[in-house]
DNA sequence: CTATTTCCATAACGGCTGGTATATAAGTGG
DNA sequence: CCACTTATATACCAGCCGTTATGGAAATAG
């Protein structure tokens, strides 16, 4: 029916699978980015994935599960631009690639609008809360990392030398925040371009 | 039992009500605002407000209206600081007041951590879409008037001449959503002051 | 007092949730 | 051909969801 997992290498005995696990995982992904880790149900997910819940099971283990790998995959694919951005040369440098890759992650027509790691942080009920520690880890492991790269910029002089590097940290994160829910709120491309373009114009130092 | 409603001007005929709307609807508030329209349950609902469900449709009609009665109150009671801002003589001290209000409202012990349009406003389910849509047309009236406040500000030269307004707009509100992000990720007081701090220093004009 | 009205408490409703048991289909190794 | 292993499909589970019907309790009106 569906296209075979490329892997041929490992020529497993028993019945294979009907499913590519990564399309599945790819499709997952996009339901629990729209719709959060607890809006997306195992009807929804199973649907758009293609497969059936016994299948999902056996592959992915369980929601809680799936979700981490699709986490994964998000990290990997859709936010590489974080990464890429904090070698940029300059400060200055990381602000822009980090902002216009932001923008161009939230409003590609094929994604999902907004930031998986924001849509997911912000409020769950109970039995979600191991989902959300999980998130804000990752999250605060990407702060961190701006932050060492910003307290490397002070001191290769991108910034005046009265700067509060944490607090531009802080800064350059909310900005990238604040547009993932305006992106969810249903803004254009051109309302958040000018978003960016006026917070660079902002931005102190090179 | 419980205190009575103190609006004994209508002494209602058949047998009074045990508990106090308001002291009610405030704990229902409270619940939504620290687990999201979806998040809170029924049950979470009625524990935290100390009545039964009856009494609960009762009094309120059904979760979707106790959700927009509870946006009411929050708007007057707690978001209020957002118009209050608008009436500073100049742009900057709009910034001010909006920022230095919101967080002080973010981060007090006895209020859930963030806003709750923005926690409403980010995911959800499908059958939580009216409601989203609700919160989002709140959201969108309060950055018009924001928009509208800057324009005048333009007017009355607060800002450089070539200043875009209405990225500036977008740029305030994005500060905020992100200061509100973050304020539910776990950020202290002082880490939101320095981004508050951090963004007013780079704020242009007067 | 009774009649009436309103509220509270219990318990239940259908529907959906994440998760599985069971049976069958489709492969491989002998 | 026959085991054996693995995946799929159907149906099902207990539990929670928002919501409501039912019966009794507490007030006023006459």
């Amino acid at each position: 029916m569906e296209i075979e997992t490329a892997t041929a290498a490992t020529p497993h005995k028993g019945r294979p699978r009907e499913f590519c696990v990564d399309m599945a995982l790819a499709a997952a992904l996009r339901v629990f980015w729209s719709k959060g880790y607890e809006g997306a149900s195992m009807a929804d997910l199973t649907e758009a994935m293609g497969i059936t819940k016994p299948s999902l099971y056996a592959a992915f283990g369980n929601k809680e599960a799936l979700f981490n790998k699709a986490l994964d995959l998000y990290e990997r694919e859709k936010a590489d631009y974080m990464h890429a951005a904090l070698d940029a040369p300059t400060a200055r440098g990381v602000a822009e690639r980090l902002m216009y890759g932001a923008l161009d992650m939230y409003t590609c027509p094929e994604n999902p609008n907004g930031c998986l790691g924001v849509i997911t942080s912000v409020a769950c009920g109970a039995e979600a809360e191991c989902i959300r520690q999980a998130v804000l880890e990752r999250g605060a492991a990407a702060k961190r990392a701006m932050l060492e790269r910003f307290a490397r910029a002070k001191e290769e002089g991108d910034f005046p030398p009265d700067t509060d590097a944490e607090g531009l940290a802080a800064f350059l994160t909310a900005v990238n925040q604040g547009m993932s829910v305006q992106a969810g709120a249903g803004a254009t491309r051109a309302e958040l371009e000018r978003l960016v373009e006026t917070s660079l114009k902002l931005w102190p130092g090179r």
